[in-house]
DNA sequence: TATTGTTATACTCTATAACTATA
DNA sequence: TATAGTTATAGAGTATAACAATA
């Protein structure tokens, strides 16, 4: 079978019932458009430690968005243990730091250095490349929208996490009152 | 620091250079919107084995779009290997089934079993409720140019990518001149 | 006692390589 | 010889648990 052609071949069977096709299907566009951009991304950064997730902790640093290890680990979905191990690296090339914050010396604040500045510079170009290639098939003004919408939805996301984890430490205020879930344990990854 | 102040509180430094903050983003924004409609949609499924991945495998069983197993793995960007655990997992319950290419042999068919189109079925309501809950943000208007666009981009990198698969497969049939890439091991995973 | 961050460890997921069968 | 699919295994990535420092 030619891959080219493969797309439609397989459909030896009785025409489907009614309801989306895949090439239809948002989680299906999303994860595809995803997985590509990651791609690209990638290629664009070069030897950024930790790939597209070191840039963006980058990103944040340079930006001075970046507040506590935890803060900026939630921010990008990963574990706080991992976001140790991504700091180690990004620090030992040079391009953020962790600094003690004076109001509570828990807290680490990542800033980036002025190599890290610098590089960071020098990658918004490929970068924006990446994206412009990944979205070719887009008019340039929808490729406007889409970011757009995408940032409106992730802004919103990201405010309910956080409005999430306030409730809870409410909730846990107000008083232990028979944890719905225990500890819980034994989950399973969000692959696509 | 209060998780729902910290989104201003680290902004200690002089304000940074102009250049794109995090929220308006292209990259974070995608990301943060693909891990909350996975998480939601993994939520949604419940039981299907592999999660969203296993769901994409039903649905295009299910609509007679999973030709071999092969091209079934590329289209869903997983590893054919991977796939292999993932079908075996998915007949285990009985969903979909393989069925032997009586033109090629070496090929598997999948298609879904009458209880996996069911299942899909019951299915449908929760994952649009999924998808709408995750694109709360955003009207209903602009939810649907969203998902549109997403799938016109998808579509293309889908073509795209047959379409390197093809090139690749005429080159070598042209002739082997000094592969630029040797068969090229120790890749790095996609993680966002 | 609760929280931030670190370390060690166990587990899960993924991909490489080797194999079978078909072509 | 080349390809589809399978299996075994090694490797990468992730998360749990225990700990130290600070609040």
């Amino acid at each position: 079978m030619s891959p080219v052609t493969s797309q439609r071949s397989a459909r030896t069977d009785a025409p489907t019932a009614a309801g989306p096709r895949l090439e239809e299907d948002f989680g299906f566009a999303i994860g595809t458009v995803f997985r590509a951009y990651a791609k690209a991304l990638e290629a664009a950064i070069g030897d950024i430690p930790g790939g597209p997730r070191g840039y963006f902790v980058l990103s944040a640093a340079v930006q001075g968005q970046a507040g506590s290890q935890r803060s900026l680990a939630e921010l990008l979905g990963v574990d706080r243990t991992v976001m140790t191990y991504l700091l180690d690296d990004l620090e030992r090339v040079d391009l953020v730091e962790r600094r003690p914050d004076p109001a509570d010396r828990r807290n680490r604040h990542i800033v980036a250095t002025e190599h890290g500045q610098a590089r960071w510079e020098e990658l918004r170009g490929p970068v924006e490349q990446a994206e412009q290639r990944t979205l070719e098939a887009l008019p340039a003004e929808s490729r406007e929208a889409l970011r757009t919408m995408l940032c409106v939805v992730a802004g919103h996301l990201t405010q309910s996490e956080q409005m999430v984890h306030a409730c809870k430490v409410v909730e846990e205020l107000e008083g232990p009152q028979k944890r719905a879930s225990p500890p819980r344990r034994a989950r399973r990854r969000s692959a696509f």
